[in-house]
RNA sequence: GCGCCCGUAGCUCAGCGGAUAGAGCAGGGGACUUCUAAUCCCAAGGCCGCAGGUUCGAAUCCUGCCGGGCGCACCA
């Protein structure tokens, strides 16, 4: 149970009294007790009475006695609330017994459909990407843990108008040598030819767009020259997913392409529900509330002038198959806000369709851009674009080089182990730890500092739990009393029984820097009971009471991190 | 022009209507015969972009400015 919403439950029926009808008890932590109540300063006007006085008469009505140990009213008409000790360590000993960590599987689990990643066939991977992966893949992560049904789906960039280059390109360089290329990761250098070729040679722009119009059409040959480009690069991909830890499997690659034979019937669809219109040429939806440049009204285009479709199509298609075939009640688009409006019309629209109707909802987890030095957008033309797996192998060596340092005992492959779970989990830390609606710079020192709000400092945290386990050469005794005589023990506990509240809006708003927030919390609480409590020194109750207390820290710092796809080493 | 996102310590960022605005980094001062010092403790650091408004109470909600970023019909 939440110790926020035991309070308010207790003080709810006092308001209530007080007040002649129901009132939120506006329940709180506190920086002058452990929670606070706010109600009866909202209260004073309509009771027209003074709000310490209602303050005092709700504190007289309330039932707390076997909750709180003090009860104050303070400054204008604070109630403070001080939870009593041995309530509190109640608390922590449910939570010990509780697998799950006091966070209950969900009573009604939905089918959600969390698109993420999305790269683009034949194209590098840069540090734009890691965004979308890393937010989409701790949201996929924390819905399967709280008991959704999770469809996770990667939108990849598999078809269009590039293709006819890129197949092209391929069969100049000859198959064989353009696999090994692509094989070894080198997609950049492979795009980038292809697209100079098609700059400068007007003979192979005109190949390039025959192919394109055979790849449209079905053409076997083409299609298996396709078929390579897309294996290769989605092999290279899941080389990069595994060294980020990411849960994207093969399973989930769903390019666009796999919505092409719905394109036809998805914009038929639209046709027959009248919402259609022929604009400049093209078959076009207009949602309510778009607007463009010229104040009219914009167009969501389904179907080019020449026939051809773009993304929306694409989109839509996508959704209609999600809360069609799919069942799912729930889609996650984690794309860059840029795309905002984009998604609007398209969820719009869809609703217009009939496909997107309560409860079911779609919405676009956006996140900031990453910019360069000059606090512009990083662009990959521009020659700016910093390779991802060049971040992630920089910040596993920094890692490894540090594990050797300040652990000489590690073994060379422990300390590989230890440098890649600390020097990934940097980078995937940086990127949660922020509101995800912000631009950031890209900054290489922040990204992969090992110091300060970083997973490495809940990483060591975390190993400094095993070691006290690894030395007491026991468990701890789940039905041990724990007892909080300490003030730090205190605090610790007051923050391991938070978990479930975090988890739960952590869920809802998909705003992850309010879980690593919870997590450093956590993990300084722990820290500063190290170093004044020692656990394995004390003796009979206060140390297996002590125990509990590292237990419980560790897995709940185990199952926080890896809800954000970080690990956890048993030392570092 | 319209729309969206963002302006908080020197830097990176928390703060989703409540008391004296909090962390980390950098810089200053302390703590290793100790369960790993990748740590801890102390001090210092602020016209919360500006101006109005709502409210008993605003960094937080509303409006208008200023500054930065992004987007606004057949590229994705």
């Amino acid at each position: 149970m939440d110790l926020e919403r035991l309070l308010a439950d207790r003080l709810a029926p006092a308001f209530a009294a007080v007040a002649g009808g129901p009132v939120d008890p506006a329940v709180r932590r506190s920086q002058h007790a452990d929670f606070q109540s706010d109600a009866a300063l909202g209260l004073a006007r309509r009771l027209g009475r003074p709000p310490r006085e209602i303050a005092a008469e709700v504190r007289e009505r309330a039932s707390l006695a076997d909750v709180c140990a003090a009860v104050e009213v303070s400054g204008p008409g604070f109630l403070n609330l001080t939870v009593a000790g041995h309530a509190l360590g109640g608390l922590v000993s449910a939570l010990a017994a509780d697998p799950r960590l006091g966070v209950p599987v969900v009573a009604e689990p939905e089918t959600v459909v969390v698109d993420y990643s999305g790269p683009n066939v034949a194209k590098e991977m840069h540090v734009g990407h890691l965004r979308s992966t890393v937010i989409g893949d701790a949201a996929a992560r924390t819905l399967e843990w709280l008991g959704h049904r999770v469809l996770r789906a990667n939108h990849l960039g598999d078809w269009g108008t590039p293709f006819g280059m890129l197949i092209e390109h391929l069969l100049d360089l000859g198959e064989a040598g353009a696999a090994q290329e692509l094989s070894m990761g080198d997609l950049d250098g492979f795009y980038r030819a292809a697209r100079a070729k098609f700059d400068d040679d007007p003979a192979f722009q005109e190949r390039s767009r025959q192919r394109v119009v055979a790849l449209q059409g079905g053409d076997p040959a083409t299609l298996r020259l396709w078929r390579l480009l897309v294996t290769q690069s989605e092999s290279y991909f899941l080389t990069v997913y595994d060294l980020l830890d990411v849960t994207l499997t093969g399973d989930d690659f769903r390019g666009e392409s796999s919505y092409h034979d719905q394109l036809a019937p998805t914009v038929e669809e639209l046709d027959r529900l009248g919402l259609l219109r022929r604009s400049d040429g093209a078959d076009c939806v207009f949602p309510p509330g778009s607007v463009g440049r010229d104040g009219e009204p914009l167009p969501l285009i389904v179907r080019k002038s020449d026939g051809g479709y773009g993304y929306p199509a694409t989109d839509l298609a996508a959704l209609r198959h999600r809360t069609g075939a799919l069942g799912a009640t729930r889609l996650l688009y984690v794309v860059g806000l840029p795309q905002r409006r984009h998604f609007e019309m398209v969820f719009a629209v869809g609703a217009q369709a009939g496909w997107l109707a309560a409860p079911v909802r779609a919405e676009h987890v956006g996140f900031g851009s990453i910019l360069g030095p000059d606090g512009r957008m990083l662009r990959s033309r521009a020659g700016g674009s910093v390779k991802l797996v060049g971040l992630l192998t920089e910040a596993v060596q920094r890692a490894t080089a540090l594990a050797r340092e300040r652990n000489p005992e590690l073994g060379v492959a422990e300390a590989a182990a230890v440098g890649r779970a600390v020097g990934i989990g940097a980078v995937l830390y940086a990127d949660l730890s922020g509101d995800r609606h912000k631009d950031y710079v890209l900054d290489w020192e922040r990204m992969l500092s090992l110091d300060g709000n970083t997973a490495p400092y809940l990483q060591y945290a975390y190993s400094r739990v095993r070691s006290i386990f690894r030395r007491a050469g026991a468990a701890a005794r789940p039905d041990a009393e724990v007892s909080l005589a300490e003030p730090a023990e205190r605090a610790l506990a007051m923050e391991l029984v938070g978990f479930a509240a975090v988890v739960e809006e952590v869920a809802g708003s998909l705003e992850f820097h309010r879980l690593t927030a919870y997590l450093h919390r956590l993990a300084v609480a722990f820290s500063a009971f190290y170093e004044r409590c020692p656990v394995l020194r004390a003796e009979g109750p206060v140390r297996e009471s002590r125990l509990v207390l590292c237990e419980l820290t560790g897995q709940v710092l185990r199952q926080g991190l890896d809800l954000l796809g970080i690990r956890t080493p048993e030392r570092l």
